[in-house]
DNA sequence: GATGAATGAGTGTTCATTCAT
DNA sequence: GATGAATGAACACTCATTCAT
């Protein structure tokens, strides 16, 4: 019956609820107040729940800052995987990785805030630090231009760690321009952020240079596109 | 008297040297322990004086990490500002910034850690974010942008605060490999991150742009290079 | 109901187990822990039962502790009157009385341990202290040291009280070294050590006291000294 | 001079003083509300100082409960080996040591209660516990009755150590009725305690042994008791 | 009865800041 | 100015106790 699998799983359905509860609030907070600036008693009470329940689900204080990260990176880190192996050109992949990151920001501003202005910034005997998570996506970004390279999609004498590097570095400070507020979060600014991004890293800012991508975006609904077009 | 003229200069000049000793046990305990992580008394004691000595010069804590902030930063965007008159062109300005800013941590490792991993982490409220320092370097960065737009340098439908976030965030990210040791901080390593910093922002990392920067560095000793000649 | 009467006599005698089990639960902890350093969820998870569930068979910790010492301490008390009424002499029922702490320790050493460690050191308020088991078991020698006192087989103007707290102090501490592990826990070390307290409480330890009891003892199977014979 | 020299201790002193008071007031603390009960905010009350400066002069609770013990501790066994070593006879050392223990007590009541109540509290795991003290003391008094023995003055077949621990346990629960109010702390029955311990320790509450001790003690201003005329 | 999640008061510890010398 | 002892507010963490299921 349907009682018995609630009665069977509800429990456990439940305390995964106030788990995630307590994480949600966490991010609230660190968002608000940052990293070492948030207190155990304000995610609780953000969380609606009682001081010492944080530490039912968390070891202390560090388990729970990680978790935060942790949660909020890995699936960050799996929609970059996936959009890396989206496209057949590297032009392609490269756009649906800037996309993950647009969309993610589009999707939960202020988790992309705190991994934005929190991640990494523990000394480094945190758990967690830049150290990791930034070692991960270079790992990772690292993979996709060594590809590109041998395919002769980039530039045979870039180092591809370095690119990886700057391309994130790209990538998070175009969103920082966002998450600070110097930039209005309107859906046109964030998805011509998002071009020039792409653009930027592929062709450089200097004009000159071929036109395909822009040629492509700036003209209406080009079929080559349907990624970007779904989105937007 | 004899004891006050002596007291006049003498003393302003240890104290100004105690000042500076504070500022840089400051700097080496944040790039140690970090902005949050570091305790006065750690300051104190690695500057050498009394622990109450650290308030004479400076009104609390905040002001210590203002000041830190202050000095370091302002250094560098006076060094961005003069770099960015440097050149005749705009693709010489912006190899001008590209090479203050790792000039700069070559000179000052430490200090470009700490203004990397720590610039911005108080949350919005305290003296020293993100904000305040992000703004003034885009601001100062859009406006090289913005005449580099007039003159056609720059791609016209790009935002040009939006080219200054992402050239500073590649910078950043292209040293955060160094800083974070992924990256070993050999002078042939740094200059050609240098390098492929530049390239990557002006020309993008796609083969099949025009090489001009590129064949002229490859180029040994080519007249229009001076500096990074004289650099490397 | 057949139900009720089935759950009539059945949960009386699991609850009473479970009871127990909970009581020697909290024995094994406090003598690992300690009296404080005892959380309920040890003594739950020694005993194998569920936490809140110490909570219905025991109103608080409070209660726990007391209810562990109240059962340790009345069922040394009982034996130990039974053991004051043993003997015909004095020097018998002294004798029997130490017999009475030695079989304790052998039995359930933890048990003796957790008595002698840990009676009486929360501070008087608590609702066990040595205050309360001391009284008591100085009330009850005090009559075995009058009642000798008035057969003249205890010097006339020693105080019965201190009489008696002297003689628990002497074995307890006797005790001590084997609780502490000074001592082997062997039964040859035990019974001697046994005999060594009695003598010097009955004779000192001064040579040139008379030797009856020790005569009596190192004559093999002495007709008047059946229990210590059994006990080796 | 007089200026320069307390211009060079004077600080040393208040803090030395400071110290002393705070660990005064721990043992106050600690005889009111026992060696768990008692909170750092009790202590720093009690003394008079702030909170903080607790953690100025102990690095933290456990140091300064430490330290309790250590100081009290150390004075005593430093008078307890005085007095082992004072007398020509075996049966005066006894009697000093019993001595120093009741004189000890007549002067600081409280030190000795938390001495006697709290010593040995924590399970083992602690810096302090009765396993330390206790095997300290034993193997001083040891020292002693092994000496004793040699000299024929100890019965030749009792265990040194069992000899040393039943020493004290009579000497720690004859206190023990004074500090737990049992008998009135009045000079006379204080007296009377002290040498009743040492006479049933050295002779046995048996009647018929030789009353040497006794015969000394009743009879006025012996010139053989010199100490204990003092003493009352 | 049995379970263990939920509660929150209590307390040890840190550390920025002040102040007497 | 220089020193470092003194202060006390702030906060992480514990754990006895309650309560819904």
């Amino acid at each position: 019956m349907a009682k018995d699998s609630s009665a069977a799983k509800a429990p456990g359905k439940r305390e995964e609820e106030r788990r995630r509860a307590i994480l949600r609030a966490a991010i609230e907070v660190f968002s608000r107040k940052g990293y070492q600036g948030c207190r155990i008693a304000d995610v609780a009470k953000e969380a609606g729940v009682a001081y010492g329940l944080v530490y039912h689900y968390f070891q202390n204080k560090d388990e729970l800052l990680e978790s935060v990260f942790e949660a909020g990176w890995s699936w960050f880190l799996a929609r970059v995987i996936e959009a890396a192996g989206k496209g057949n050109t590297f032009d392609e992949r490269v756009e649906s990785v800037v996309g993950v990151a647009f969309e993610s920001y589009r999707r939960d501003p202020k988790a992309v805030k705190v991994l934005i202005l929190e991640v990494g910034r523990s000394p480094s005997g945190g758990a967690v630090n830049r150290g990791k998570a930034f070692a991960h996506v270079i790992q990772l970004a690292s993979q996709l231009f060594e590809e590109a390279q041998r395919n002769g999609e980039l530039k045979p004498d870039h180092d591809p760690k370095l690119c990886a590097a700057m391309f994130f570095g790209a990538i998070e400070m175009g969103l920082t321009g966002f998450v600070m507020g110097f930039i209005d979060r309107r859906e046109d600014t964030l998805l011509a952020a998002q071009r020039q991004v792409t653009e930027t890293f592929l062709r450089g800012v200097s004009p000159g240079t071929q036109r395909t991508l822009e040629a492509a975006w700036t003209s209406p609904k080009s079929s080559s596109k349907p990624k970007l077009a779904k989105r937007a």
